[in-house]
DNA sequence: AATATTTACGATCGGTCGGTCGGTTATCCC
DNA sequence: GGGATAACCGACCGACCGATCGTAAATATT
């Protein structure tokens, strides 16, 4: 079977488009990427655009997607090479940081700001981020069940509610490194209040790294 | 003297807008508001906004300025009631939870919303945002250091560190509230977790609310 | 070589945006 | 009562927005 030049020049263009529309979306908001400086950036037409999705919004959906799959290879893929338990999940939280400190994504973090844009506007945008965001939480529940199963954390610890936190300091630090303070002291300090809130709860502090 | 009853409309004009307009920031945001529709929602012409701001960015600004006012008001001061040390700390945090609970703003935060969506934008709207949170952090900040000084928390207590952690658990509350859970459980956690951490650190636990 | 398919483009549409301007109305001062 | 002042309005502007359509170019199929 050989590849199809035609389709194959749609996927890398796709691709494109899809890559400068998260890493811009993180600097402007999904709704305020223009589709005609998109365009220009990329240098094709506006209307190419619309040959490959039909309205802005199937555009945003897309972006999304791509952006999700963006975070799995940075962050998610990685952490799970650590082993299952505390470390796991410190793993998880630690790639999250230095995938914000990477400045891969110019904006930080495409999650945050999309998030916090859509989070009061129904419609399919708002729909498909709160699934993801959903998974995403049950994901981070998930590794703390599995720490309390490997005895490294208590049976009594309330997994959500840990995995609140842990998402707390990662959100926090995308804003603060942004707006505010050194990204270098808003990591340092995301990273600091995960390992404390772990090396608290674990029964073998000794998994988790020093400070 | 008399009040000059032009005048006084004017400012009751402005009050009306800057209150409308803070309200509708929260869920379009700042750069999403239109001042068409603005004009529109309040009864007014669109050019007879031109006559109070001279630009959308002058309107912004003063936007943003009527946001810290409402939220001095309706946490700040209240929580200076308390008495200093964890319990004001404590206070801050639960009405700062019970603000955003009551929905007085549609979106839950004014400024969560406003500093994701300008935290890569540079200008002036970006840059008084970043003072008040500077403000706002040093406010909490001093709030820890005067609960070393009743010697409710320990001297090597970082109270930087501790402010951060408490600004995530509410920032996230926020965004949790709105995306995906239902708000009550979002706004649990959020207490919960500053809760505990005050619990962990203080000297005197028995100041703070039972769980 | 002829035809079909897919990508991509230029021109253009109606609509909304922020912003301007000349004029009207209400209030205050003398 | 007559200016002066301030608030406010309606009409209008150029720019840009998302979206549509007919067409050209590149690639595949036959």
């Amino acid at each position: 079977m050989t590849i199809d030049g035609r389709i194959a020049r749609g996927d890398r263009t796709r691709a494109a488009v899809l890559d400068r529309a998260v890493a811009r979306a993180t600097e402007d908001g999904l709704d305020g990427l223009s589709l005609g400086q998109l365009a220009t950036d990329l240098g094709v037409s506006k209307s190419g655009l619309f040959a490959h999705w039909r309205s802005k919004e199937e555009l945003q959906l897309a972006t999304i997607d791509r952006a999700a799959e963006q975070f799995r290879e940075h962050v998610t893929r990685p952490a799970l090479t650590a082993p299952r338990g505390v470390r796991r999940l410190w793993a998880l939280h630690d790639h999250r940081i230095a995938f914000y400190e990477s400045s891969v994504l110019p904006g930080g973090c495409f999650f945050a700001k999309v998030q916090f844009e859509f989070s009061a506007r129904p419609g399919l945008v708002r729909d498909r981020l709160a699934g993801i965001f959903e998974l995403w939480t049950e994901f981070v529940e998930g590794l703390a069940r599995e720490a309390i199963n490997t005895g490294e954390l208590s049976p009594e610890t309330d997994t959500q509610q840990l995995a609140y936190e842990i998402e707390s300091f990662a959100l926090t630090a995308v804003m603060k490194s942004r707006l505010l303070l050194s990204p270098d002291i808003a990591y340092r300090y995301a990273r600091r209040a995960a390992r404390d809130r772990l090396c608290a709860l674990t029964t073998h502090p000794e998994l988790l790294p020093e400070v």
